[in-house]
RNA sequence: GGGCGGAUAGCUCAGCGGUAGAGCGGCGCCUUUACACGGCGCGGGCCGGGGGUUCGAAUCCCUCUCCGCCCACCA
């Protein structure tokens, strides 16, 4: 590295494959990427990437979002910032569990003892029934089949050429991340701002675990509505409409709304439920909704949240007919909470229906209601959203259970505030925060029954009867962690204690998974394990993301910075957008046919794949169009031919930066393009400071296409020159600071060629360093070129010869036909400052000297001047 | 039902108060010694509809229509 390079080692062609492969060797090599832990918080950038989801394949999504993320890391990188740009990988919860399922077959069986022996086998038929394994066993397939996704991933990453310090890689499921997850937890209940209870929580039953309102969402599904006749105290009936006629023996009260006039007389009496004869209240309540089916509803134990709320206000009893599998569990009705006016009706009725899934069982009633004559006319079928786990296929059900909690409706407004600290890119997504938290309805609840993830470091205590004591729990001590409580006992226990009465049982679920990548940046800070670290990294400088996860990701990551600190967790947040099908739904993986991100990077190469992602602006969803991809392998071509173009006329002149300064540039032509370059470096770093490489990046192509079109066309005779003159002394300084300027503007996102047209003659200038250590270009490297004269040369040369290449053109000639007579009209000023630059403008031309004459004249509409072009009538050659 | 974004050339997108832009595609040329993985040039647009503000609007305001996304207690 670093020695000067002989003209004959600039290579006459580019291999994008093979050259991209070798400069993420050399650039790991070289440690070009590396975060230095010595230096300054004020020197230092800090980048809060997302550790992706390891459940499937990365798609063309996270590479555009990704590579956004990069360009604006590169920037800095350049601009002298130590740049600290981690990644990682999520690897836990749900989705890891589900991939394994599908990858291994297998499925966790708590009631499985833990077998040493046990390998995963690969040459199970597709349709081999699940294998059951024991969760220990289950989580080191996990973490097998993780680890296997992961190098996949990091290929994917590297070839793409992100430019990660993949010194400082976490995955989720390691100690040190889990080590802070526990910590976060055991401070959080420090501060009261944890808490478990026993209550009602959304569950998904197929994965049979709570879920969070983040994970939920309305789906429109078919429904109907049916009208129950249910007996009251007083004597008469009323009608109530439901959509889930199989809760009717979960029902605990009737309610109306408190302003309905037919209902005024029934509140204070009871109603008589049919089938199962329960006597229950009738009562007001404002979220009737008098419109609304009969205008009188029933209250059940759970139906919605509606009922989970009035449920709680009321003081009602709990009646659970569902199970955490789905289904109808037992249920004796000669005793509370269910206890019925006909127990043995009642229980006959149940009958019928016990075991069965929610879907049987209300097809079923619907029959028993209608042969006792309670159901009134026929269900009228309706469509209407309903609640799922985003990732579930069954409706949510509401199981009272024991979970953990996590604060978030006390600091609703402190949240608020929090988003408004943050300067968020595009702005607008902030509306998305806000509107996100203003509709928070419930705590976080983030505890899993599940068995892949980072477990609570809580045990708890075993009574005489073996009951445990949820009201003191034992916590682990801090230096304990990362502590799994289902395999070690606590503190002042032994392993012969668990599960017996007077010993201990340890928490059996796993966090949320959001639980620990909201910790993203305290993972990578150290947080409370290297205070001297977490000063130089806490808070991020820019967190890029999506904004399908604001809700989960970015809201829970502000949530935890809240809560520990009183911080934001960064100071910026960077939104990319979509990538859209061509009919604009968003682009999934199993769309991936052949637009995987692999067979793209080796078809395009990298810096091709990441122009189409730099071409688009951070928020903006952007239609999947492969033709962009063609543009910049197109332009990355054109500067290796720039490049070598420029770079054999410097070494034949021998020219370096020290021989050709910036101070050697004095001709007008050059002088005037190089104030436009100075005006161009301006530009894009103005728009990279505002997180806008996409605008730097189209005024740095467009100034660059008319380089190579324009200037290098015009120039060239004069740079050619055999006798060295000021006039080619000024052609070669220019070409060299053009060059120079462009490779540095692209780098960030053309990385791969930017480094190797740059390491043909530059580098050794520089060290031998790689371009994308800087520095980035500045005003000051166009310090003593006379730019106050300046006057619009350029633009003169460049029009004219448009108007020379557009008569040849039009005659249907070769450009290098020459011309028999050249009359240019215009003002006087125009043509003073086009005289200046006429010979270089005549010789791109082949326009002979005697065959050019200006004149003062009118120019033509909206041009500097107005041209009558005369070709030759021979080639003359 | 509430919120946010979008609608500009056949396609993908810039422009966001001062004479409609780029690339691709189309058409027509040019073997030009950095590049045929090229170059030159030509066509092509009531800037979604309707109102308003302004000397002037694709750009600001109002309204309507579509498209997308986020959110909402769903009996």
């Amino acid at each position: 590295m670093g020695k000067l390079v002989a003209m004959s080692e600039i290579p006459q062609s580019y291999e994008f494959a093979k050259a991209e492969r070798d400069w993420v060797e050399r650039w790991e090599r070289e440690h070009v990427y590396r975060w230095d832990p010595a230096r300054p918080r004020g020197e230092t950038f800090v980048v809060d990437t997302p550790p992706p989801t390891v459940s499937g394949s990365l798609h063309i999504g996270h590479v555009f979002s990704y590579t956004h993320a990069d360009l604006i890391a590169r920037f800095w990188r350049m601009r002298g910032k130590n740049v600290a740009f981690p990644i990682g990988w999520d690897d836990n919860g749900l989705p890891t569990e589900r991939r394994v399922q599908n990858v291994l077959g297998l499925r966790p069986n708590a009631r499985l003892a833990y077998d040493p022996h046990w390998q995963p086998r690969r040459d199970k038929p597709a349709d081999a029934p699940l294998e059951d394994v024991s969760p220990q066993n289950f989580i080191e397939a996990c973490k097998l089949v993780m680890a296997e996704d992961e190098a996949v991933f990091e290929a994917l990453w590297r070839r793409l050429g992100l430019s990660y310090d993949w010194s400082q890689l976490y995955r989720t499921i390691a100690a040190h991340p889990q080590r802070v997850a526990q910590l976060s937890f055991l401070d959080l209940v420090a501060k009261g701002e944890a808490y478990s209870k026993f209550a009602p929580t959304m569950w998904d039953v197929d994965d049979q675990t709570a879920v969070a309102q983040a994970e939920t969402e309305d789906r429109e599904q078919p429904g109907a509505y049916h009208d129950l006749r249910f007996s009251v105290s007083s004597g008469g009936e009323l009608v109530i409409s439901t959509t889930r006629p199989e809760l009717l023996g979960a029902c605990v009260a009737v309610v109306a709304h408190p302003d309905d006039a037919r209902y005024q007389a029934l509140f204070g009496k009871t109603a008589r439920t049919p089938l199962f004869h329960a006597e229950v209240p009738i009562r007001p309540s404002p979220h009737a909704d008098p419109e609304k089916g009969t205008g009188i509803l029933m209250v059940c134990t759970f139906g919605d949240q509606a009922d989970v709320e009035f449920w709680r206000a009321q003081g009602l009893p709990l009646r659970q007919l569902i199970g955490p599998d789905g289904r109808m569990r037992p249920v004796r009705f000669d005793r509370e909470p269910f206890q019925s006016a006909n127990p043995a009706e009642a229980a006959r009725s149940w009958r019928e229906l016990e075991g069965k899934t929610v879907k049987q069982a209300r097809a079923r009633i619907v029959e028993l209601l209608r042969a006792d004559g309670a159901l009134v006319g026929e269900p009228r079928a309706i469509v209407h959203p309903v609640k799922f786990y985003e990732r579930g296929s069954r409706p949510l059900e509401f199981m009272p259970t024991r979970q953990w909690f996590v604060r978030l409706l006390v600091h609703r407004d402190a949240l608020l505030e929090q988003g408004r600290k943050v300067s968020w890119h595009p702005a607008h997504m902030r509306a998305r925060y806000e509107n996100w938290v203003q509709g928070l309805n419930q705590d976080w609840c983030v505890s899993r029954q599940r068995f892949s993830g980072v477990p609570f470091p809580v045990w708890y205590r075993l009574d005489a009867k073996g009951e445990p004591d949820h009201e003191r729990p034992i916590f682990a001590r801090p230096e304990d962690l990362p502590v799994d409580p289902r395999l070690a006992p606590p503190p002042g226990y032994t392993q012969a204690q668990r599960g017996v009465p007077n010993g201990f049982a340890g928490d059996a679920d796993v966090m949320d998974t959001w639980a620990t990548s909201s910790l993203s940046p305290q993972i990578m800070s150290h947080w409370t394990l290297d205070p001297a670290r977490h000063e130089k990294l806490f808070p991020a400088d820019m967190r890029p993301q999506a904004h399908e996860i604001i809700r989960t990701w970015a809201f829970y990551t502000i949530v935890k910075a809240y809560l520990h600190e009183r911080q934001i967790p960064w100071k910026n947040i960077v939104i990319s957008g979509w990538i859209l099908d061509p009919n604009r739904k968003k682009m999934s993986k199993s769309k991936g046919n052949v637009t995987t991100p692999a067979s793209l990077l080796e078809q395009h190469s990298a810096d091709a794949v990441r122009y189409w992602a730099g071409r688009a602006r951070l928020g903006v969803d952007t239609a999947f169009d492969e033709q962009v991809m063609k543009l910049g392998k197109r332009l990355a071509t054109k500067l290796v031919n720039a490049g070598r173009f420029a770079l054999l006329q410097l070494e034949r002149a021998g020219a370096t930066p020290a021989s050709h300064p910036a101070s050697a540039i004095a001709h007008p032509l050059d002088v005037d393009f190089a104030a436009r370059l100075r005006e161009l470096v301006a530009r894009a770093t103005a728009s990279f400071e505002a997180f806008d490489y996409a605008a730097a990046l189209q005024a740095t192509e467009e100034a660059f296409w008319d380089f190579c079109d324009n200037y290098l066309e015009i120039v060239k005779v004069r740079a050619y020159a055999e006798a060295p003159s000021p006039e080619q002394r000024s052609a070669l300084a220019t070409l060299q600071l053009a060059l120079r300027v462009f490779l540095r503007l692209f780098a960030p996102a053309l990385p791969f060629v930017c480094d190797e047209v740059w390491s043909w003659r530059f580098a050794e200038s520089a060290g031998g360093r790689s371009i994308h250590v800087g520095p980035w270009p500045s005003a000051e490297e166009f310090a003593g070129i006379p730019l106050e004269r300046a006057n619009g040369a350029y633009a003169a040369a460049c029009e004219v010869s448009t108007r020379i290449r557009g008569a040849k053109t039009s005659a249907k000639k070769s450009l290098r036909w020459p011309v028999a007579r050249l009359v240019v009209r215009g003002a006087e000023p125009d043509l003073a400052a086009l005289r200046a630059v006429l010979p270089d403008v005549l010789a791109a031309g082949v326009v002979d000297t005697s065959a050019c004459s200006l004149a003062s004249g009118a120019p033509a509409e909206g041009a500097l001047f107005s041209t009558e072009v005369e070709l030759a009538a021979q080639s003359g050659e």
